[in-house]
DNA sequence: GAAGTCCAAGAAATCGATTTCGTCAAGGTC
DNA sequence: GACCTTGACGAAATCGATTTCTTGGACTTC
């Protein structure tokens, strides 16, 4: 089923096969065999071939690290919907935080010449060198790029952290934890870095490292960080949690202890997803996950349309809400 | 960045070139310079060009309804482990249960030439024409189609309902209702008439109407139905839910009423992601999603290596495991 | 009525990798 | 030494849609 095939049937060359089909001038009659021939033989124009071309193609790369945690599918969701709305379709590529795969997936890109590509970095060193000299458009996502040239869109992190501990403490608890996620993650650094600076000015006291656990943004790793900060010989009454994961977790170990909240204060980073009647008495930092898409894809969308202003970075609010 | 270039740097043919990028005969000495020739201009082949040629694409498509439904992201993991370990990329696609997007959708999967299609259908009417009759490989996973000729996977769901109502008669409750989803949809419906028959031979009476609600296997659908049920003269004692988002909302509904699991019988389909702690007490009949996946994948990886045997269902087993 | 303008539409080039076909030389056989 | 086999490899065709280039006819204009 090629434009031949089509061209052929209609009596026409191919070149006005294609011409009816990207709307460019050709008489009425031209146009109705040509219709009624594609129609016949329920033509689908090649794509490949098309691109090939063309050049250029509707797909926009989305690479995540982790598809099962509902923070990136919202996120998706939010890329999707801007992107069909602007007739681009949206490839999800998992990464599972590994580097490894990352860079196969963004090799992809180049290779499938995607119009461009959507990045939440299992590292802020991710390469994504190859994109940038090829030209193609790339956004960070979540989590921002060491290299400055890149466009980026993230939350206020550090504000988030802040608000979540000061809600806390304005509820009266007096010995606020936190726990966050991998080292080597930045926004798990600067949730902790809110969160240090509030119970700081709260307290008084530097010496806040007895309350903070490093953990690996999963469900194990909070339920393990909480057991621990609650077996401590002065234990905390309330914690910052730096994600959905974790906090499940967390709540877990809390609930073995007895100490469901809000007789403990937990503030959590993002929403804890189908756990709605665990989440009662929990502070939720709202982390606008599909927002962050939406805003990733408005801006690489632009870039595709040939944008070339200077990189620049969105931020988002992201505050304590209940 | 083309194969002429590396061919020119080279000093051989382009046929040359693809040969040792492919792995066909040539000289130690040629393939040397190849590479030294690639490697120096970082050449990354052109797969638009390489599929135009080929007609082959390493690219799988995944369709499902729900990408913000753990169930079907664990699937997705499923399909991606087996279909990267062959060396084939996974596209996901989202329909949102829209018939109309999932067209589009199976026309985009014929259009870019993929090697394949793994669908969850939204509906069972799902028009896969245009790739059978392409000849391109689709596997429907968890729900089947009405067409004979496709493969699929699914979980015994009726098996599934029963032995969720089963355990719950078992451990001693009386008045066992049954949640489930929408009338069109075949895993709700299969779920549902495994609690009847279970219910049925405990009750004696086949007048379970009373204990039975069409939700939309979504959180608020699940609240809704089990506050109705509460509501009724003679309300339930336990309750087998058909999914995991109606179940969140049911045990929050449940948890409004004073009557958290055990205290309440509850049986659902599906794991109650990062619910761990609210989870206790709550029988769960574990659909093996990522297993699916893997089956499907598995599957469809045969039919594109060209396995032409008739058309088979697979059934995968989903048990009450606690 | 000659010259100029405009437009539909066909022929052919193009995108970049793969693959067929043919050539040529080295090595083997009788 | 004539003849055949084998293997490396270049020239050119190929995949299918798009786009440039060209042609020819209709229509203006003075």
């Amino acid at each position: 089923m090629t434009i031949y095939e089509v061209a052929a049937r209609a009596g026409v060359s191919t070149s006005t096969v294609s011409r009816v089909l990207n709307g460019a001038r050709v008489s009425a009659e031209s146009e109705r065999l040509v219709r009624a021939a594609a129609e016949a033989l329920a033509f689908t124009p090649n794509r490949t071939a098309s691109r090939l071309r063309g050049r250029r193609s509707a797909v926009i790369g989305l690479i995540i690290p982790d598809i099962e945690n509902p923070f990136f599918t919202a996120l998706a969701r939010g890329v999707e919907n801007r992107a069909s709305a602007a007739g681009y379709s949206v490839v999800l590529c998992n990464t599972d935080e590994d580097p490894e795969r990352e860079a196969t997936y963004l090799d992809i890109a180049v290779a499938e010449h995607m119009a461009g590509v959507i990045l939440a970095p299992a590292d802020d060193a991710s390469d994504v060198g190859r994109l940038v000299s090829h030209q193609r458009p790339v956004v960070a996502v979540d989590r921002s790029l060491a290299r400055a040239d890149v466009d980026a869109v993230t939350v206020d992190n550090r504000a988030g952290g802040r608000s979540a501990a000061e809600s806390l403490f304005a509820a009266g608890y007096t010995r606020v934890a936190c726990i966050t996620g991998p080292v080597s993650v930045e926004t798990a650094q600067l949730r902790m870095a809110g969160w240090r600076q509030a119970a700081t000015r709260h307290t008084g006291s530097a010496y806040l490292d007895d309350l903070l656990r490093y953990a690996d943004y999963r469900v194990e790793g909070g339920r393990q960080a909480m057991a621990e900060l609650l077996a401590l010989p002065d234990p905390p009454d309330a914690a910052v949690v730096a994600n959905n994961l974790m906090a499940a977790g967390a709540l877990d170990a809390l609930h073995d202890a007895g100490l469901d909240p809000p007789g403990f204060g937990l503030a959590v980073f993002g929403d804890l997803p189908f756990a709605s009647f665990g989440r009662r008495g929990i502070r939720v930092v709202d982390v606008p996950a599909r927002e962050l898409g939406e805003a990733a894809a408005t801006l690489l969308l632009e870039r595709i349309g040939g944008d070339t202003s200077p990189a620049k970075t969105v931020v988002l609010r992201a505050v304590e809400q209940r």
